[in-house]
DNA sequence: CGAAGAAGGTTGCGTGCGCAAGTAATTGTC
DNA sequence: GACAATTACTTGCGCACGCAACCTTCTTCG
């Protein structure tokens, strides 16, 4: 049986998640406005820092972020002119750029991590136990791999 | 003690849920794109579908879609443009417009939710049991809640 | 090899939205 | 009753992003 609409509890899961979702996101935005960085911007420091020799292939952050090719190009061009990262030709396969941390990108994700996750904190762990977080891990993990596994 | 860095399930739970709603918006906007809707489009005709008369201030409509004065103005061009929704001027305050569903916007929302609500199951509670519909509920209750609590 | 196809990036163009400024109308205050 | 101050909405501008088109460089396969 699918019911056409939906149950008063899932409506409720519903409205809470997409409302939450839109309030965060521009509260942490605000957070993190101070250090001159975006939400995205942010995210970028934080892959490239976490990957092999601080630096990643065009293609393959982007497909981490879950952003185009051209939506990457062009914020990657705003951390290049402030300076946190840089592009680094590939001698093996001249068709791919890697995006590089520089030392200034690599200080600068340290200067801001401590308050970013304070933000975390503050904004989407405040008032939740630790049996909350422990599904919140479990219901998340499910739906990304459901998602991921229906993109039609 | 407030350390610094997350825990483990925090972690998870954090990365697993940046990470899902990225790829629902993108695929809840697919879902809806054969309807000549966007996501925001959406949203709109549900929340005047729900008010009285079917309609309501700008300012009232921008601050339920969390949107700018200015945003909400242009998202309503557009649905004024395709004729779902229409401005009605106030007669008792001249300087408000409300935003009123016409019939076909009443009708398009009707076309439309059907599949969007089935897109909702498909994306969203998929693969979760009643408790942790439940458990989404409690936790984005409390975070939409602490979130309107700390503006700052 | 050599040519067709695929893969990696960038650019042109259109869209959506926020901020600041502007206009119009209402409310408050003396 | 007139003049601030506030409220409602719109417009100018800038920014971020996706799509389609393009160029360049591998890769594949006859």
């Amino acid at each position: 049986m699918t019911t056409t609409w939906l149950s008063a509890s899932e409506m409720r899961a519903w409205r809470n998640f997409i409302e939450s979702v839109s309030t965060l996101t521009t509260a942490m935005e605000n957070d993190l406005a101070p250090f001159g960085l975006t939400n995205g911007d942010y995210e970028v420091l934080v892959r490239l820092s976490e990957a092999e020799s601080e630096r990643l292939r065009m293609c393959d952050l982007a497909t981490a972020l879950q952003l185009s090719p051209s939506g990457l190009t062009r914020r990657l061009d705003g951390l290049v002119t402030t300076g946190l990262v840089e592009r680094v030709a590939c001698p093996s396969d001249r068709r791919v750029m890697f995006a590089a941390l520089t030392p200034a990108g690599h200080a600068k994700l340290a200067e801001a991590a401590p308050d970013h996750v304070a933000s975390v904190r503050k904004r989407f762990f405040k008032g939740l136990s630790h049996e909350q977080v422990q599904s919140l891990g479990e219901i998340f993990e499910t739906m990304r791999a459901n998602l991921t596994a229906c993109p039609s």
